[in-house]
DNA sequence: GCGTAGCTATTG
DNA sequence: AATAGCTACGCC
């Protein structure tokens, strides 16, 4: 109380701290035009200062606290617009983020002495007039479309064609086609006319497929019109195209998530290409669904969001379906290009293909059926590319000792070791590795065998097999930043690769005009996981890479030789007849049947730490907190807790895993306003220490709350 | 006696 | 998340 209050005010800041918005007094030297909700601010927290957000004024100020005053407003950061807090005060909530560390995302990041400076941000002033003229001349470039894409063009913005008519409103659309339906045709329409509205538009594309050719494609029809902000930007590049969108003197923002924050003043069209994508999801912090997140802007907004996809998540085909959104159809790929033909080879009938390492008569390694070394070899004589495609790295899956079955494990991590060149064992979740012993450290008889299959052992054998072809292995072990994605992109395109062998890193986007052949070397992989959307994510690679064959032939299938030892499994049957549909009816179903997602909501609360049975204890006395809250609250019929169990993967870095699910019946959410209440709690019990009541969560465990979880692992 | 590594509680 | 403050230990 001894520190006189300077002006009276007082306003709740969010500030940039896991914690609440706390109140702060307003200096009388603070501009009082400056002093608007949504304003970026200064303050003092514990010693130190950090930047926070004016939330509102406060009416009365809290008893038996020392108000402190604010530092500045930070003059070089533009106040949010109320949309946008809305929006973000929506969003913390939602995924049980703190509010002042949601809001920060909203602005470009705070110089570490930030002092007055005025230079910053008119340096990138400058940049926007120059350009108007030369992108106009773009814009006259009438593009034909489709009689499809129009009518989809129309549905969407409204049959108005572009001269200024009547501003679409919220709508939130499922843009359904193959790859090379013309989806991107139908963005660009959409984002001409938004732009002849005097409006912004802003594409979301997963960070992979953010490529020079992309950026590329936006730029013929826009000009430079377009900014563009993704994580392999340069700080500067970054903050120059922000502002740029930020101060609307690029109409057209692309961006991976992120992008998401950028607010946008006269935003009028959200585009999400590839909606399915899981890279959507955000794995730390602010867990935010980038999709959904976006929804929620658009609706707030109230101007359309679109979602493309060949293969839709099943949450947005359920919604597509029922009316929610609404979808559009672009059934065919343009130009008469037709769908590749797929054939399966079923494994467990070529007996010769049981792992015999040493091979065949004829040179085949025991991973390669005849048909698909039939048709590699034709490939190769037409002069054609052919993509080999194994979700998995290394020579081998895992070493085995024959002689007592024991296999080496990582010892930070509760995995097998996987075999890299001759002798190197690394673990695929550490960094740890080490070399391959002579006879096995268990029993000190056997003979380390290797067991199993990944990319760089076909790499070896194609070697073998075909010494005059010219191989390209596409893995995180080979291609470790853009530059050698780029690099490799670029030799396929010149022709200088004949066969190319990858992960899942080739099934995104990658359009080579020479590439006729695709083999999925074993495509059980892909659902042979312990999630219950392995299947959907099965059904979306194997149509992904399947999809890479003969994207410009004409007159001409590409081909798809899909090897797997379970040819009748839906992912694979509905992939080998391309029918999505046939697939979602199939899938969803089976999700209704266990209540899963999209029927009904799912969070997971994961916990770690170093000591095994204090995770456990600590998961169980989580759930049995969870248990109790839902019994009293009044959703209770609509809520299961299931759990505590270990995560599938039980251990990664040293520490131990464990999960509860909380899954909820379907209608809107109360999954995320139950783990709301349930944090609420858990952080009241952790402040009545005083009392005597131990922390349900110990300091060395971490509880991380994940609504709308993707990954399960 | 002091210096410090590690752990806890707090932030208006 | 960052930090000030506290405790336990190590050292000459």
């Amino acid at each position: 109380m001894p520190s006189e209050v300077p002006t009276g005010e007082v306003w709740s800041i969010a500030v940039d701290a896991p914690i609440g918005p706390l109140s702060y007094s307003i200096p009388a030297s603070f501009d009082p035009a400056k002093i608007v909700r949504g304003a970026s601010v200064i303050v003092p927290l514990g010693g130190r200062k950090v930047p926070g957000v004016f939330l509102s004024r406060n009416s009365s100020v809290p008893a038996g606290v020392r108000l402190k005053s604010a530092f500045e407003i930070v003059e070089d950061r533009p106040p949010l617009p109320e949309v946008y807090v809305e929006w973000l005060e929506w969003l913390a909530r939602y995924y049980a983020h703190p509010l002042g560390q949601t809001l920060e995302l909203a602005f470009p990041p705070l110089k570490k002495a930030r002092l007055k400076k005025d230079g910053t941000k008119k340096a990138s002033k400058k940049a926007p007039l120059i350009d108007v003229e030369a992108s106009r001349a773009r814009e006259d470039h009438s593009v034909n479309l489709t009689e499809q894409q129009t009518a989809v063009v129309d549905a969407i913005a409204g049959n108005t064609s572009s001269a200024a008519g009547s501003r679409p409103g919220f709508g939130v659309h499922l843009l359904f086609g193959v790859t090379g339906s013309g989806k991107t045709e139908v963005y660009m329409e959409l984002i001409a006319r938004a732009i002849a509205r005097g409006e912004q538009a802003l594409v979301l594309v997963p960070e992979i497929a953010l490529t020079p050719q992309l950026i590329e494609r936006f730029a013929r029809r826009f000009g430079d019109q377009i900014a563009v902000i993704h994580s392999h930007l340069t700080p500067r590049e970054k903050t120059d195209n922000w502002w740029a969108a930020r101060e609307g003197s690029k109409p057209v923002l692309i961006g991976a998530r992120s992008a998401l924050f950028c607010p946008l003043e006269n935003l009028g069209l959200i585009v999400i290409d590839e909606e399915h994508e899981s890279s959507f999801k955000q794995d730390e912090s602010l867990r935010y669904h980038a999709r959904d997140a976006a929804v929620m802007l658009a609706k707030l907004r109230g101007h359309p969001i679109v979602l493309g996809s060949a293969t839709p998540s099943l949450e947005t085909w359920q919604n597509a379906t029922s009316g929610r959104y609404q979808l559009h159809r672009l059934p065919s790929r343009i130009h008469g290009v037709e769908m590749p033909q797929i054939d399966v080879v079923d494994l467990r009938e070529s007996r010769d293909i049981e792992r015999q390492a040493g091979g065949r008569e004829d040179g085949r390694p025991f991973w390669l059926s005849k048909e698909l070394h039939t048709a590699l070899t034709e490939t190769l004589e037409r002069g054609e590319q052919s993509a080999l495609f194994l979700n998995r790295r290394g020579i081998a899956q895992a070493v085995v000792c024959p002689s007592c079955g024991d296999s080496p494990q990582c010892p930070n991590c509760e995995v097998a070791l996987t075999l890299h060149g001759r002798s190197d064992l690394v673990c695929h979740y550490c960094d740890y590795h080490e070399s391959m012993k002579e006879t096995c450290s268990a029993c000190n008889e056997g003979e380390p065998k290797p067991l199993g299959l990944g990319t760089e052992r076909i790499e070896q054998d194609l070697k073998k097999l075909f010494p005059s072809a010219r191989l390209i292995r596409m893995d995180r072990d080979e291609i470790q930043n853009r530059e050698d994605l780029e690099d490799a992109i670029s030799k396929i395109e010149k022709r200088e690769v004949d066969i190319l062998i990858g992960t899942q890193m080739i099934a995104k986007g990658l359009d080579f005009p020479g590439l006729t052949l695709v083999g999925l070397v074993l495509a059980d992989v892909a659902f042979n996981l312990p999630d219950f959307r392995a299947s959907e994510r099965a059904f979306q690679l194997l149509t992904q890479v399947a999809g890479r064959a003969g994207r410009h032939l004409k007159g001409r299938k590409g081909h798809v030789v899909l090897q797997t030892y379970n040819p009748d499994h839906p992912s694979i049957q509905f992939t080998l007849a391309h029918d999505y549909e046939g697939f979602a009816r199939h899938d969803l179903q089976f999700r209704e049947t266990l209540g899963y997602p999209p029927h009904g909501r799912l969070a997971a609360l994961k916990f770690a730490g170093p000591d095994l049975s204090v995770v456990e204890r600590t998961a169980q006395n989580i759930a049995h907190l969870a248990r109790k809250l839902a019994e009293n609250g009044k959703d209770k019929a609509a809520l299961s807790i299931l759990g505590p169990a270990p995560a599938p993967l039980s251990k990664l870095r040293n520490l131990y895993r464990y999960q509860i699910l909380i899954k909820g019946e379907s209608g809107s959410a109360p999954v995320s306003s139950f783990c709301r209440t349930l944090s609420e709690h858990i952080d009241a019990r952790a402040k009545d220490k005083g009392n005597g009541a131990a922390s349900l969560v110990p300091p060395k465990v971490k509880l991380v709350i994940d609504i709308d979880a993707l990954h399960l692992l």
